[in-house]
DNA sequence: CGGAGGTCGTTC
DNA sequence: GAACGACCTCCG
């Protein structure tokens, strides 16, 4: 008996009403209200008779549960469904490095059903993270965890380096201006329109453990400022094509209504969210919705390069580029790079006098 | 920040 | 000799 409940749990979908107290389900219950049917005879037959006494398939899909993000899983496409994280400015502060983080099988998922390393190098695409590494600056565990491959899709590496990093920039950015940043990320297969004017899903798969390689990428933002009387919900919802995405591509352009994002994607989102009491505000109005232009973007680029430079030829070079992209620096890159030389300049007196 | 690849040692 | 991990170098 025990067990059998236990089947019914992993298919997932209908927790609510059998694990979750039914208050805090009303509005997935008003969702879902024509399957409460099917829910029904689930629990009046909890083997479910004669046809399912062998039991019934299991899909994986059961939420999994990491240091800072939580996944459902696609088993077929071996990569996750959907990615849900909590931002907050807290957790940005801190020292974990990716360096110390390895893409890696996630020992959690079957082998059966799980993404290699090798599925990924040498074919094209590059392995995105659906939670970034980034967002994890306070825990080399959690920042670690990002790294397992049911965390990744096959993602373009222009869109991953530039308009993708520039979109989660703006998210991490967002938490200087909201208490709580909740984040769902995704990849999407969509329809595309032929010649001959039909409409088909198609989706390339790579390495022998055929990973999708999703048309298009989704991300969920749902942002809450504290404040009396009452708080602020604020939502965009953007779907952004797996191939490069210019500077001359603003946000807005790829943001989409919740309604169509969950329509697209086959999801409920936030679904303890009472959307006819708590007004959800347009995230893209509330908040600029910009990213980072050519000249920030590589301005920050180059900062980084100088921060971490580790001799005086990669420092100058990084300075160079900057200038030759016709960018000015900032009085901080300035500090940073008289900083960094003069470290330099001191390290190789003291290698010299202990030479001589 | 987001990624890649190559080299060299160790290991069986 | 293949396989793997640590380390280095490279790109946007």
């Amino acid at each position: 008996m025990k067990l059998q409940l236990k089947s019914l749990r992993f298919l997932g979908g209908f927790m609510c009403g059998a694990a979750v107290s039914t208050a805090s389900c009303v509005a997935v219950m008003d969702i879902y209200k024509e399957d409460r049917v099917h829910k029904r005879e689930e629990n009046e037959e909890p083997s479910g008779g004669i046809v399912g006494q062998y039991g019934f398939p299991l899909t994986g899909a059961d939420i999994r549960y990491y240091a800072n993000h939580t996944l459902s899983y696609d088993q077929a496409r071996r990569t996750p469904r959907w990615v849900a994280e909590h931002l907050s400015n807290q957790k940005l502060l801190g020292n974990a490095e990716r360096k110390h983080c390895k893409f890696r099988p996630d020992p959690n998922v079957p082998v059966l059903f799980t993404a290699h390393n090798e599925d990924y190098l040498g074919s094209g695409w590059s392995r995105g993270h659906m939670a970034p590494a980034g967002d994890n600056k306070f825990s080399e565990q959690a920042m670690a965890e990002t790294f397992y491959l049911s965390n990744i899709v096959p993602q373009n590496y222009e869109n991953n380096a530039g308009f993708w990093n520039r979109l989660e920039m703006y998210c991490r950015d967002l938490t200087k201006r909201f208490e709580d940043v909740w984040i769902i990320t995704g990849p999407l297969v969509l329809p595309e329109v032929g010649a001959d004017g039909k409409k088909t899903v198609s989706y390339k798969v790579i390495g022998k453990d055929d990973v999708a390689v999703p048309t298009h990428l989704f991300k969920l933002v749902l942002a809450q400022r504290k404040g009396s009387p009452s708080e602020t919900l604020a939502v965009g919802a953007f779907v952004v094509p797996n191939r490069p995405i210019g500077f001359d591509h603003p946000l807005t352009e790829f943001q989409v209504s919740l309604v169509d994002l969950e329509r697209m994607s086959g999801l409920t989102f936030f679904p303890k969210v009472d959307r006819t009491r708590v007004p959800l505000q347009n995230l893209c109005n509330l908040d600029s919705c910009k990213l980072l232009s050519s000249k920030e973007f590589n301005l920050y680029i180059a900062t980084r390069k100088v921060g971490s430079a580790p001799n005086p030829h990669k420092l100058d070079k990084a300075m160079s580029e900057l200038k030759e992209a016709g960018i000015a620096p900032d009085s901080y890159l300035l500090n940073l790079y008289a900083k960094k030389k003069k470290e330099f300049e001191s390290r190789e007196v003291k290698d010299n006098s202990r030479g001589n």
